[in-house]
DNA sequence: GCGGTTCTGGTCACTCTGACTCTAAGATCG
DNA sequence: CGATCTTAGAGTCAGAGTGACCAGAACCGC
């Protein structure tokens, strides 16, 4: 009864050694739509290729490797899968019940934003180059349908933390380019939140926040032209208290490809 | 690059039978401290009696097994080392850097609360049973010295954590028995957060939360009696989206012992 | 009874927020 | 060109919430 944790206990752990781990991530970004010219929050699938669950969506994933930490696993099985580089990532939760999948499965769970920018400019990269991801499709997040697995569960948990997080951390920033305008962010707000905010008492919420810095240049539309802002870069997306210095928490992908609008 | 999650994919799982599957708690109380009489944050650790960091204190926990799901494990482990059954339990965040020992393990990590007065009516129970937990200790959660493995990062962010959500739900209710005055409950926050709350203002606040039902009895003392109030029942002590619903989250032993003050 | 301490109800100023109004500035159409 | 439409952006106002503070009530020990 003195059992301490993380003992190699070989005799013990040779009763677990059927217990596999996997790292999944549920996708965000925010698309206009063609229809009524709001924003919708998306989020892209992977169509599974064997059984179980063959033919049906799921969240793009993978196995763990030894050789990686969960943040890695995340990334890589993210890119392989998918072909996208997320500018947000942060662990959801684990799921590991008995019989959420035929045989014992223990999901690391991540959740990410993408900006609406890159997903085009990351796709016609991949296409360009040959490499395009099959058999990934981009689905209502509210309603993606019936997915394989306890995916469906998991995404209702990743919607319900973006909304919550959406109202006391600056994420939504994560679903925008570099310049914008307050009724870009105000339409992911609205697309997160599904509900209209008015725009007045949003700009003076957010404008007093500290995080938005105006740049001197306008957006000329069909109406009155708008002024374009920056995020202020000495803020984190979110706090993520101590595990932010620890490990790299957001990813905010330098690379040359990065479109600015 | 079609990899889609959960596969089944045997050849590929063979890379992956060396990572382990280990579940740890980081278990919260408030104890009267003796000198000054303010409620101090407390957590039980276990001494390690094996390699690698032997003799160092530990979070209680172990391997997962096949046949259990997290909770499950988190609870069994729970009780394995330390003898103690939480008031609450919700998991914490997932540790599988490379490098946080020796050998792979990820590490599914909870956190709980345990009311003060079960903490020693439990160990009461144990003792007369004879089966007394050993190598547990108590420890000042805001120092709880050099702890193994990466323990300690672990421990900063389930406080992180609790006085983040002690904020905006009601889990230091999870701290205290059926009965209790506010000044109590003012304890368990004031050692949370710790700092002081004005006591006029801290009533007026929890009073309007409505999650207090006041009783006719009073606790007398050295100075004016005070009203001893009850939990509503009918609220959760957090709320967890869409994981309430599907899986126990808070644990409420309604078990015949719980001794009411 | 008296001083000390806690319990408990209350005031006041400040902030935040939702609802609303009003002007500015560009596009479109006749 | 000018009327009109739509969005950008500034401002007003009432209500809720909060921190700081005050004061009476109630009990204990002396």
């Amino acid at each position: 009864m003195t059992q301490t944790s993380l003992a190699p206990d070989i005799s013990r752990a040779a009763s677990t050694d059927a217990i596999r781990v996997a790292v999944s991530t549920v996708i965000f970004t925010v698309r206009r739509d063609p229809g009524d010219g709001s924003g919708r929050l998306m989020m892209p699938l992977v169509r599974r290729t064997r059984e179980p669950y063959e033919c049906l969506w799921a969240l793009p994933g993978g196995w763990l490797d030894a050789g990686e930490g969960l943040d890695a696993a995340a990334s890589r099985t993210l890119a392989e899968t998918t072909g996208l580089t997320p500018s947000y990532l942060e662990q959801l939760y684990a799921f590991g019940d008995v019989d959420r999948s035929p045989t014992r499965v223990v999901s690391i769970v991540y959740w990410a934003l993408l900006r609406a920018d890159d997903v085009d400019a990351q796709r016609a990269a991949h296409e360009a180059a040959g490499d395009a991801p099959e058999n990934v499709a981009w689905f209502d997040a509210n309603a993606p349908g019936t997915l394989a697995f306890d995916h469906n569960e998991i995404v209702s948990y990743a919607l319900w933390r973006l909304r919550n997080k959406v109202g006391y951390s600056r994420i939504a920033h994560g679903l925008l380019s570099d310049l914008f305008t307050l009724a870009d962010l105000r339409e992911v707000y609205e697309a997160i939140l599904d509900r209209r905010l008015d725009p007045a008492n949003f700009r003076r919420q957010v404008e007093n926040s500290g995080n938005l810095i105006p740049t001197d240049r306008f957006r000329t539309g069909s109406h009155r032209p708008a002024r374009l802002y920056r995020y202020n870069q000495d803020v984190e997306l979110a706090d993520r208290g101590p595990l932010s210095a620890a490990r790299p928490g957001g990813i905010h992908p330098s690379s040359p490809e990065s479109s600015t609008s």
